[in-house]
Order: structure tokens, then sequence, then C-alpha cells
DNA sequence: AGACGACATAACATGATAGTTATGTCGTTG
DNA sequence: CAACGACATAACTATCATGTTATGTCGTCT
């Protein structure tokens, strides 16, 4: 499923879902840490923090919440297509979708 | 209240608020009519739609729903700074808030 | 193979959204 | 001033969002 949503478009794009998915502090938090993992997260071992993104845990830790929680926003950016999930021995890394949040900036711009 | 709102600055915009405002297609139907309200909605005895926006009620026909749902959208987007209520006559007109449209999309690129 | 660690899923409580019908308020107009 | 029309508010319902704890799943490592 997110394969699709990882080739947003202008056109594809879902802009009331992917607006709901933005609508959340705990989302942006998470977008923003994501602009800098490697100054936002503790050093991961295994996984370049600036090339794979930052690790599922570290990402749950700092926002608060229980894992489900923090797994399940997670997983509402990626549905969105808006963050990238990437799975490496046994860790998920997620990195943000620069590409698809430019769509959506140029989509809002024209609302 | 919406007299703070009107006066969005890229500092003072409740990015989250803004967001779930926008975050409905109802709301973004709205904001789409006003763009040309002359072109969208029956002719105004009162009230240039251009200068003043559309007239409620016919907001609320063409929305589809009960007359308070369609009201508390408008609210909705008035609270949320991006639509400025003129009443006049009796009748409420509402019309884009296109500074604060273009402060929320500045503030979207920036995500 | 078995244990463990990382993450997902299930089940549930709770508060926010969005819709409805009914009713209030209040300025306009006859 | 009385009636009416435009809009807001109240009260209620259904669905969705977000959080929790408990439990599954599955790859990794010893």
């Amino acid at each position: 499923m997110s394969l699709a949503e990882l080739t947003i478009t202008d056109e594809t794009l879902d802009l009331e879902g992917v607006l709901k998915a933005l609508a959340s502090t705990r989302r942006l938090q998470i977008l923003e840490w994501l602009k800098d993992p490697t100054h936002h997260f503790p050093p991961q071992e295994h996984g370049d923090p600036d090339e794979h993104g930052a690790c599922n845990l570290f990402i749950v830790d700092k926002l608060g919440v229980s894992q489900p929680a923090g797994s399940r926003h997670l997983k509402v950016l990626v549905d969105a297509g808006l963050v990238i999930a990437t799975k490496r021995k046994g860790w998920t890394y997620y990195r943000r979708n620069e590409a698809a949040l430019m769509s959506v900036a140029a989509r809002v711009s024209s609302i």
C-alpha cells in the first residue's frame, strides 16, 4: 500500500487524508525531529540515521507515550506517504519523504 | 476572539489547529467555492459576493447538510482564522482570509 | 532450537467530530 | 409591535482519534 503512497504526485494526493495525518502535535513533532535524526536521537549501532532515519523505539521514547501509541503515530505518517519505513536487522527506521512533503506544501499553497 | 485570529502571522499560527480545520472535505470544498463566490452561488440582493463573500444559507445549501452542521463548519473556519465573516442586514457573508491562507501555506512549506 | 528484543495487533476507555432535530435569539420588515 | 427570516445554540447520536494494557509475531543471536 505504501508503495503507491511513495509516488505521491499533486494529482494523486489525498489532501484531506494528508492534512489529517499532519494535524497532530505529536506527528508534527516527529517530522521535525526527523529533519535531523543524528541530532535528536541517540547513536544507533546499525543503520545510518541520516540515511535510513531514526529507530522506532527512539521516536516512541522521545514522544513520551506508550509503544503502541507511538507506533501508531508512525503508521499514520507512513500510510499518508509522508514518512518512509525501512526494516533492517530487526529494527525499523523512519525517515521523511521529502518529495511527498513538498507535494503537500505545493498543494496546500493552492488551497 | 476572531480579531486575534485575523492577524495570523507565521509565529502566532496554531499549526495543528489550522490543519485540523483544513482536514475536512466539506471545509476544503467551502474554501474552494469561496475562491469565486459569484460563479458558485446564486446572485445576492445585498452584499457584493466578491467583496463580502457568500451568504451562509447558500453555502449550507450547497454543502447538502443541515443548517446547523453547515454553520458549524463555517464557524470552524472562522475560528481558525481562515475565513472572515461579515454580518450585514440580517445575513452573514463569508469570504476567504487570503493573508491567513498564505501564512498557512508558508508554514506548511517548512514542515 | 530457544530466548529475547522489536514491533504489531487486540481489546478497551475516553474524548473529540460531525451529523441530526428542536428550539432560541435577534435584527428586519410589513 | 408583531411576524418572519437568518443564524446560533442545545441536546442527542454515531463514528473516529488517541491513549492505555495485554498479548502476538517474527527475526536475531546464543
